[in-house]
DNA sequence: ATCGCTGTACCGTCCAGACGGTACAGTAGA
DNA sequence: TCTACTGTACCGTCTGGACGGTACAGCGAT
């Protein structure tokens, strides 16, 4: 058990996430994650016998946390389509960074981190269907919230992006 | 010079492109190039004294590519904005494998390729706001055709996305 | 209480193979 | 003869992974 409060297993995935998206997957090996999460290697594969089951760590962590920010976006206050895009944007939580370093692995030809993304991505789509009524729109929502993820992750977001977004939307009578 | 009608040199850079597509850059090894472009590893060195020089030259082929590519978005006879919707979505063409590629390597941290894609992207803004007229349109239509590319390159794409998008913007008197 | 044992949570070292790169000798075609 | 390669033989470093060892908490039987 460590001192500190997270988990050693968590750190450890936090780290690995950590990498991914700020190094891509060459910088993400596991002497690297098992620096950043401050444990020696054997630490590391005392929890993950192979970098395969780190992995499948993060991929099984992603799951949960998706199922949470599908319920959240069911519930917001200010609708569905509201909470994905401003999602959409990295705020810098544990969701997204995630989110970013699970598409880093489904580049590199992993089918399942490409399916788990597949699975998150169907449950918002079918979300913002239900909440704008309109598959077209909703297709095209979820485009311009893959865009902003997009511009986030190759580090070329515009800052006014989100905002111009929004006067789009609201000529369109959603918002 | 090779008998094959397509240089060497850019028969090693598709080789690159393509790898690097296909596998991340994991997979894109000097050897793996040099065997998928059926030239020793040696011939590679040749051409490319180093990994760093095989980006180089590639981004300099992209510089090349989106350059012709602007130009023939500003005289495209259905407009710029259905040409560059059209193109955003991997048509499997030369341009978008180098596109793609180069978004791989920017995700690796390398500020060459990060900035050779800011300037790409900057001037077709410049064409979407200048044929719209309005810039959160214009800035709207570019996240949409981010998230086209992402789609793709993530293995994820919905084939009646593009259709989706028309139908959209035609509320809003675009196309 | 304490002894023996088990499970958990690591640490540190070693190794085979992959990778980037170097060096150089040889060769077919213009 | 020069260009454009091929092929072979290396070298040093990095990487994933295997392995053996350590420390300690808990727990049932004596």
């Amino acid at each position: 058990m460590p001192v500190d409060g997270r988990p050693t297993r968590d750190r450890l995935i936090d780290a690995f996430e950590s990498l991914l998206v700020s190094s891509g997957s060459r910088g993400a090996t596991l002497d690297a994650v098992a620096a950043a999460a401050d444990v020696s290697k054997g630490g590391l594969l005392y929890h993950f016998h192979s970098k395969d089951e780190l992995v499948e760590g993060m991929l099984e962590r992603l799951r949960v946390q998706g199922a949470a920010d599908v319920e959240k976006m069911r519930t917001a206050p200010n609708g569905a389509v509201d909470f994905y895009l401003e999602t959409s944007v990295d705020s810098g939580s544990d969701f997204d960074r995630a989110l970013i370093a699970t598409a880093r692995i489904a580049q590199e030809n992993d089918p399942r981190a490409s399916s788990a993304l597949a699975d998150l991505r169907e449950a918002w789509f079918a979300e913002l269907r239900e909440h704008t009524g309109d598959e077209a729109l909703a297709r095209t929502i979820q485009l311009i919230g893959d865009g902003l993820y997009f511009d986030d992750t190759t580090g070329l977001a515009a800052d006014d992006a989100l905002s111009h977004v929004r006067a789009v939307l609201s000529r369109l009578d959603v918002l």
